[in-house]
DNA sequence: TATGAATGAGAGTTCATTCAT
DNA sequence: TATGAATGAACTCTCATTCAT
């Protein structure tokens, strides 16, 4: 029952930093969550901080894997701006918890989280960070991409993936219609993102 | 002092919250920033919810009332492309608490909260949504501006905008390098923006 | 309006003490159903505790004013035993609140209250309280009371006037029937206690 | 030391209650008295409110367990007259406390708290009430007791026996003389109660 | 006389954390 | 591994009171 219960301290974690941040989040909620004592809680993580740096481990982890792995793989400029997006958002959009307390690690936190975070990211992704910055710097070089910088080229691209779902009440409270009710929401963004890269990045 | 009390507790109140989110936040510290006495705070605005509140108010009027400005006068979709991002850029960058607590209403807050923070938008921007709406529509419908859905046009814009300011650390540790260190950032990024969107969504 | 004002704190501190007590009374209600500013409250009567003490002062002597009269002027038991309750319990029955705040100072107070208001009492009653234990003991002594000690005589007496008003809500539950419901409580209770005191005391 | 805990804690509340009212008492000092720490108090009884609710309790269960049991098996008017006053004055005058507290829930609580009090009274009482008022009834129709209503016929009996603890201070600043001061204050009282009644009630 | 603004002290309550078992 | 009891520190909020006008 061990791997059980710890895992379902994690997930019952992700849950309410995910809904409440983490000084509203409450350590009592998760235990409750979780279906166990309090002091367990303890037991296993020393410390709500610990806690939430399993959460954000686990959250990095699942978030991170399957677009690392794209990006080692992917080959041309096109390939890339047709598969990232779709793959990146369709992702987010089954995962939305997981991506909200993944962005939300660097946004408004007391000081020494989002460093921490920044920590694990760096780590996560250390090792196909300078590669894919070569990739992208190639593609550049050879005319295949009109940027001037890698860097703001991925910014762009994350940017557009992943705002709209962070900033989802927002967006919703400017259209006036919850995403839930157009089913093809995310196909139709996925559309709309593939469209303007190519078109305003791609020769 | 009267006024200038009040609004004293405002300003500390919205460094607090940008910093801490709302259940970090402590008003015992928005008190102290604010030079007043703690039981001050609760003679104006009664609980730390409807300080919240009040701040978001504040937070809103000042980032819109440019915004909207624009967006009623501008005519051209060319005209909008060339000076939206600049306008909304280097607005956030001299303001990244207003708008990080601005979009962080929107994000893990405690139930009620973004709710309040939608009719709170909805009440700011009600006027102009409409008309500029009908705009982009027009502006697409002309075949000037390549777009399915003037929504997503929105969407492609203010994620371009906003998202690497919201998300600052996580940019800053993808890139190793804080934005501070690059005087010309922000200019550089409303560069890639415009050639974005003028490259892929402009005919 | 100065004196109007001042009799109009008092009045509001009456009603606000009768129901709450004095430590679960509230100044700043005080305030309000007096329709002043709290500040005045404490330019006009320095303290809450001495806003107290006038209230005091008020409602004993509103309370004893009349029944002393009585007793002064009462001569045989027989027309003490006739008059007194019905005096006594009409002028409560009118005046609950009143009789509920005059005797709620000696019960379960923060531990100075109950001593000055027995200060207070003792300077109120101080003039009759000889004679008319006098008058009692010459009741006795001549054989048309029945009793060992006047002292008693009056403990007996005032229980069975005032008590079930001060405990109302008690016999309220135990009849199950609200005072108000029954137009003759009053007399009805007034008859039994003269009933009593006759057929019990009286030779 | 669970159980031994949660009741040092009601004792210490209702000490303390009864001494400062609802509104005076301080949760701190009810921790102190129990010697726990303060946070005890709302893991046991989430509030000061509840934690009165489960003072009330008890306080009845003590007060009116030992009156009911004699209500219950007491057979003539006489055996009653007898035997009530002694045995509620001598408990009365052993737990003063108690019976102020007791009754001093229906006198001046903010407005909630009469009401409920009156719940768990009627409650309490609900099993002997109405076999009571028969045996009364009873006594009346059978001429054994002279009186109308034997509702007035307790609350005579009630207000002879409870008021004078009650309202201590008061007769103490009449008579000048403290109880303590007279150790046969209580029997005294007993006999002025019993000759009372049986004269006056009695044929 | 009258008030709105301001305050220090302390109230009830919550929270992360630890202890004993 | 698991828990109920216990705690210290801190939190939001309230209250009687005072200040400046």
């Amino acid at each position: 029952m061990t791997d059980d219960t710890s895992e379902r301290i994690v997930e019952a974690a992700m849950d309410e930093f995910s809904q409440e941040g983490f000084g509203g989040a409450r350590v009592a909620k998760i235990a409750e969550k979780a279906g166990v004592n309090k002091a367990l809680l303890f037991y296993y993580y020393r410390s709500k901080e610990k806690l939430y740096g399993a959460v954000m481990e686990t959250v990095m982890g699942r978030v991170l894997g399957p677009l690392v792995q794209f990006l080692e793989e992917v080959k041309t400029a096109e390939e890339f701006m047709d598969g990232f997006p779709a793959l990146h958002m369709r992702f987010i959009a089954k995962n939305q918890k997981l991506m909200r307390i993944g962005i939300g690690h660097f946004i408004g936190r007391p000081s020494g989280i989002s460093e921490e975070a920044a920590k694990i990211l760096t780590a996560k992704i250390g090792r196909i960070k300078g590669p894919f910055f070569e990739k992208v710097n190639g593609w550049i070089k050879e005319g295949k991409v009109k940027a001037d910088d890698p860097y703001h080229f991925i910014i762009n691209v994350v940017s557009l993936n992943a705002f709209c779902f962070l900033a989802r009440p927002f967006f919703e409270a400017i259209s006036g219609i919850p995403y839930d009710q157009d089913p093809e929401f995310v196909e139709k963004r996925i559309k709309s993102v593939v469209d303007l890269l190519k078109g305003g990045m791609l020769t």
